[in-house]
Parts: C-alpha cells; sequence; structure tokens
DNA sequence: GCCGTTTTCGGCCCGACTGTTTTCAGTCG
C-alpha cells in the first residue's frame, strides 16, 4: 500500500519529535521538520514528483530525505522511523506536545519514571511524583496538568472565519485605551492562513503596563497563561489563545514583520541582514562584526515600518500573505514580486444561493445587497435536483427560474446584470445532474462536487474532468470539497483537473466561505501557473455570507494571484462577451 | 540533514518568560 502527502509528512514530523528527545543534532532534527512542512504544502501528488525525478529540487528535500520518500512511496513504511520507534517510544512524541513539555521534560519522565503515555503522565502528576524530579516542581507539575487538560480540550487549530473576529475584537478593546498609540494583528491571521493556531495581537505604546493589566483582564479571558512586562499570553473562553507584545512606537515595523512570521521567513531575512552586515530582531537592525557579533556601541538602526525593514536589506516589501518561504524572499530581492490582487478589483460575484434551493434571501434581496457591494454582476446558482437535502430544483423549477431571473436583469438594465445559473451537481457516477440541453438555456453554469467525496482518486479526476469537458460547464465550485473540519480534499490528480481546464477555458473556483478556501493558496497558485482561469465567489447563502470575498481575495494572495488570472475583475462587457462564446 | 552571489564544509535566528534556581535550563514563538 502506499502513502499519501499527508501521511508522509506525518511521518517525517514524528521521526524530527523522536530525534529530539534522543537528543540529536537540533539542525539534524529542524530538517525533517522543515521537509515536513514541505511535503504539507504541496499542491502535488509526491509520487508524480518522484516519477519525475524531481524529490531533490523541493525546498528542504535532499539525497537522504528523497531516499526516504521513495522508500515509504515504494514500501507504504519507513525502515529509519520503525528503527527510530524502537529506541523512543512513540507516545513520548504526544507528551512533547504538552504546553510546557519539551523534548528535555519528556525524556526525564520517560527515562526516570519509565512514564510513555499522556495517561501515565497525567496519573503521576496527580499523585506528585512530578516535583521530586530535577528542574521540577510544584508548578511545574501543576502547569503540566493544567496543559494536559487544555489538548484534550483542544479541538485543533481554530478557522481563520472564527479566529479574525474574535481577535478583531480585542484589538479594537485595547486600542480604545489611552496608552496604546498603534495596533495590528500580527502572526498567521495577518498571513491570511485558512487556519489559525494561536493570535498574536501588537500593541505600539510608552506605557505597556495598563495594556498588559487590560488584557489579561478582559471578560473573555479563561485563563492567563503568561503575563510579562512586554508580552502576556491568555486563553480565551472559546480555547483560542492569544499573544499580546507591547513595544515602542519607534521599533513597530521590525517588531510587526518580526511577530508576523513566518518562522522560515524570518530566518531567511535575517541571513539576509547578516550578509548586509546586520543582526535583525524585534527590536532593531544591529551591526555586527566579522563574528557575527553585535558590535556593542555602533548604532542600531531602528524601523517604524516594515517597509523600512524590507528597504533597509535591499528588498521590495513583502506583502504578509507571500511570507511563506516560497520564493518570495528571491522575488523581492529581484524587484519581481507580482503585483496582487485587491478586493478592489473584485467586480463581479458568480456563485451564490436563494430562497429557491436553500439560501435565505430571494433574488432581488441578493442582487440589491450586490450593488450596495459594488459588483457590477452577478450569477444566481442554486442547486440541482439531486441535492434534495438543499431543495434543488428540478428541470421544471430550474426553467421558471431563469424566467424571473431575464425578468430581474431587465429591471436593473445598466446598473446590474443578473445571471441565470445553476451549481449543478456532479453526480457519484460521474453524470452531470442536468442535461445538456437544459444546461444550454443558461448563463452560468458551475458543477460541483457533494457527494461521492470517499472515492478513489481515479474515480474523483474522471468527474472532475467530465465536468471541464462539458461545453456548457463554465467553472467547477470548490474543486476539493474540502470542510474545515469536517472533512479533508477529495484525491485527484490535479496536473490533470488543472491542465484540462486550460485547454477548455473552464473556471476553477476560489471559494470564499472560510469553512472552504477552496482552492487552497497551493493549488490556486499551480493554477494560475499553468495558464487556468480562475474566479473568487462568496457562495452566499445569505446577505451577510456576501462579505466573506476578503477571506477569498486573501487565499488569492497566498496563491500569488493578480487581478488579471480572475475572472471576476473583468468589466462587465468583457465577462459578457467571454460567456457568449461557447468554449472548445 | 540541508544548503551555497564568499562556501561541497561549516554553518544553521534569537529574545522573553517561567520556574527552579542563586546564575540558569527549558520552552516557546
Amino acid at each position: 500500500m502506499s502513502l499519501s502527502n499527508r501521511e508522509i509528512a506525518d511521518i517525517f514530523a514524528r521521526c524530527a519529535d523522536m530525534l529530539q528527545i534522543r537528543g540529536d543534532n537540533i539542525h539534524r532534527v529542524l530538517s525533517y521538520r522543515r521537509a515536513a512542512e514541505t511535503i504539507r504544502a504541496l499542491p502535488r501528488d509526491l509520487r508524480v514528483i518522484a516519477d519525475e525525478g524531481g524529490l531533490t529540487k523541493l525546498k528542504y528535500i535532499g539525497r537522504t530525505i528523497a531516499a526516504k520518500i521513495e522508500e515509504m512511496l515504494a514500501t507504504g513504511d519507513l525502515d529509519f522511523y520503525q528503527r527510530l520507534r524502537a529506541e523512543v517510544p512513540e507516545g513520548l512524541v504526544d507528551i512533547m506536545h504538552i504546553n510546557g513539555v519539551g523534548p528535555k521534560k519528556a525524556k526525564l519522565f520517560w527515562q526516570r519514571l519509565g512514564i510513555t503515555t499522556i495517561a501515565q503522565l497525567q496519573a503521576a502528576a496527580q499523585v506528585d511524583e512530578l516535583v521530586a524530579l530535577p528542574g521540577m516542581g510544584a508548578k511545574s507539575q501543576a502547569k503540566i496538568l493544567a496543559g494536559i487538560e487544555a489538548l484534550s480540550r483542544r479541538t485543533g487549530r481554530a478557522s481563520i472565519g472564527a479566529a479574525l473576529p474574535a481577535a478583531q475584537a480585542i484589538l479594537t478593546q485595547l486600542l480604545q485605551l489611552p496608552e496604546a498609540q498603534q495596533g495590528e494583528l500580527a502572526g498567521s491571521i495577518r498571513r491570511g492562513r485558512e487556519t489559525i493556531g494561536d493570535v498574536d495581537i501588537l500593541i505600539a505604546s510608552a506605557a505597556a503596563a495598563p495594556i498588559m493589566r487590560k488584557f489579561v483582564t478582559m471578560e473573555t479571558v479563561a485563563r492567563v497563561l503568561g503575563h510579562g512586562p512586554s508580552k502576556s499570553s491568555v486563553e480565551l473562553l472559546s480555547g483560542l489563545q492569544v499573544d499580546l507584545r507591547v513595544l515602542e512606537k519607534a521599533r513597530w515595523g521590525t517588531a510587526l514583520q518580526y511577530f508576523t512570521g513566518s518562522l522560515t521567513h524570518n530566518v531567511k531575512l535575517r541571513q539576509i541582514a547578516l550578509e548586509h552586515g546586520y543582526s535583525l530582531n524585534e527590536h532593531a537592525l544591529s551591526p555586527v562584526d566579522e563574528d557575527k557579533q553585535i558590535i556593542e556601541d555602533a548604532e542600531k538602526i531602528l524601523c517604524d515600518s516594515e517597509e523600512k525593514v524590507y528597504a533597509a536589506l535591499g528588498m521590495q516589501y513583502v506583502p504578509p500573505e507571500l511570507r511563506e518561504d516560497s520564493g518570495e524572499i528571491e522575488a523581492a530581492r529581484t524587484q519581481t514580486l507580482p503585483q496582487l490582487i485587491t478586493r478592489a478589483d473584485i467586480a463581479a460575484d458568480l456563485h451564490m444561493h436563494t430562497t429557491w434551493s436553500d439560501g435565505k434571501q430571494g433574488i432581488r434581496e441578493m442582487a440589491e445587497a450586490c450593488i450596495k457591494r459594488g459588483h457590477h454582476s452577478i450569477a444566481i446558482t442554486d442547486h440541482s435536483r439531486s441535492l434534495g437535502i438543499a431543495n434543488g430544483l428540478s428541470i421544471e423549477r430550474l426553467l421558471a427560474q431563469v424566467e424571473e431571473v431575464r425578468r430581474v436583469n431587465a429591471e436593473y438594465g445598466d446598473r446590474l446584470t443578473v445571471l441565470a445559473g445553476t451549481e449543478m451537481d456532479i453526480k457519484a457516477d460521474g453524470a452531470m445532474d442536468y442535461p445538456d440541453e437544459v444546461l444550454a438555456q443558461l448563463d452560468f453554469v458551475i458543477a460541483s462536487l457533494h457527494s461521492g467525496l470517499g472515492q478513489g482518486r481515479e474515480q474523483i479526476t474522471q468527474r472532475l474532468l467530465n465536468a471541464i469537458r462539458n461545453p456548457f460547464v463554465r467553472m467547477v465550485g470548490h474543486p476539493t470539497a474540502r470542510q474545515y473540519p469536517k472533512r479533508g480534499e477529495v484525491a485527484a490528480d490535479w496536473d490533470a483537473v488543472i491542465a484540462a481546464a486550460r485547454q477548455h477555458n473552464t473556471i476553477l473556483e476560489i471559494n470564499a466561505n472560510p469553512l472552504r478556501l477552496d482552492l487552497k493558496p497551493e493549488l490556486a497558485r499551480l493554477a494560475k501557473d499553468n495558464g487556468a482561469l480562475l474566479a473568487i465567489n462568496t457562495d452566499a447563502h445569505r446577505i451577510e455570507h456576501l462579505d466573506l470575498m476578503d477571506f477569498g481575495v486573501v487565499t488569492a494572495r497566498r496563491g500569488w494571484v493578480e487581478a488579471r488570472h480572475v475572472v471576476n475583475t473583468w468589466s462587465s462587457e468583457r465577462l459578457r462577451q467571454w460567456l457568449s462564446n461557447r468554449h472548445p
């Protein structure tokens, strides 16, 4: 049996943890961890890349790790991993993920008390066995117990759709304090990642204490995890962890850059700083000598904006969404970063539902709301007849809706173009849910996967290709069908899907709903690099959902997407023109 | 174990907080 990208990444991550517990060279440990991250973010199947002989061209994958990938692809297992497991009990990896426990403590519990599972550790803590260990005490033991409880409460990472409003609410509260001069969200939320581990907030102020005090006493705080003069951490009642840092306004640029990350982006930036003769940290650029030691009495460069940090390193300003060490550093050094799409470029929304199927508002209400949001065109795309649970439209109802849409469209004249469409199911057997003669009467046909999502790679790929090749299908909706945290993405040959989409001029959607964000950034980037058209749509089921567009735009930006790649940035005229041509 | 606009060898980011310590190790981001 063969292993998926995800499973291979997990095995490397576990190897890294076990190597670290064993006490191996930390840089060797980091190599495995970086390789795992590379594989996790990969938009393509490792097997395909391996067959092309391209494994060692991937970031942080050299000859040794490539050989291990080959072994896993061929045998479904990794001898190196099995040997590590024989040496280091695997339960220690879980123990290491308890907040406050690292590799050293995990090893200590194992070697002194024979503990190899979280349950054993919890039991030992409950009968005060940990306090006697070197470097441990009553507080450490209590912290570990709390950490175990937190781990069981934790449902994993929060969706950005849930985390962003919570984070903004806290930022707003803190900015109301007279001592707060400036504030912003940092970390993965600022980079627009689909899921958020914890929230980072930065405030500029000359007086940190009152801001920290306010932060740790907010009514949404469940417990205070740390409380120092420049940094505090809390866990909210919702389980979300929030970190706050307060700093001088003069150092705002270095601090915001530092705390926005990502880790690997920052590591590279620091290396570039050293090439320029500076040590870069959250406080300043500090001149260094030949041994890379900071020259104590030399004058440091303070940056009050991120632009100044990048400029000091001879680089273009890198938008936060690109800071993932996926080529943006190199592009910024050669002044060749893309001109990323912005919310202002979006002029249409081509995927939304109404009361005809499972939406909450009628066609006119959605149309009015879209005019308010500045769109020149929308597509009404209710569910098709197979999706009974969503009140999908029979052919008769669909044709009645088309008439209704035509009337509404006529009423709006030049103010708004309302396209008659459908979000049609790609059925489990690969057939389209409406016959071609019905589809021919529509302006905009979306085809989406809603059922049979557990099928194998070949079958799913074939279903997507059927849709893409259908002459009436204009777009594939939420192509991977993932829904966070309910289900992962379907397995498919995305190279083939994207190539067909390009050949047949079929749009691939970036669905803006924060639970989907599908295509994900890596696939969106692959799609635009290979010449496929994209659209960013809200899939709104009610008026408020129309405002989720920002999440889609951020996801597109993370995929290096420019306005020219996205159909719903086009003018009304160009869109009409494009739709009037039957595609090949 | 990876990587290379000084390098195929010798590096690999660095500061804040906590708890246990009397000057520091471990953890975290």
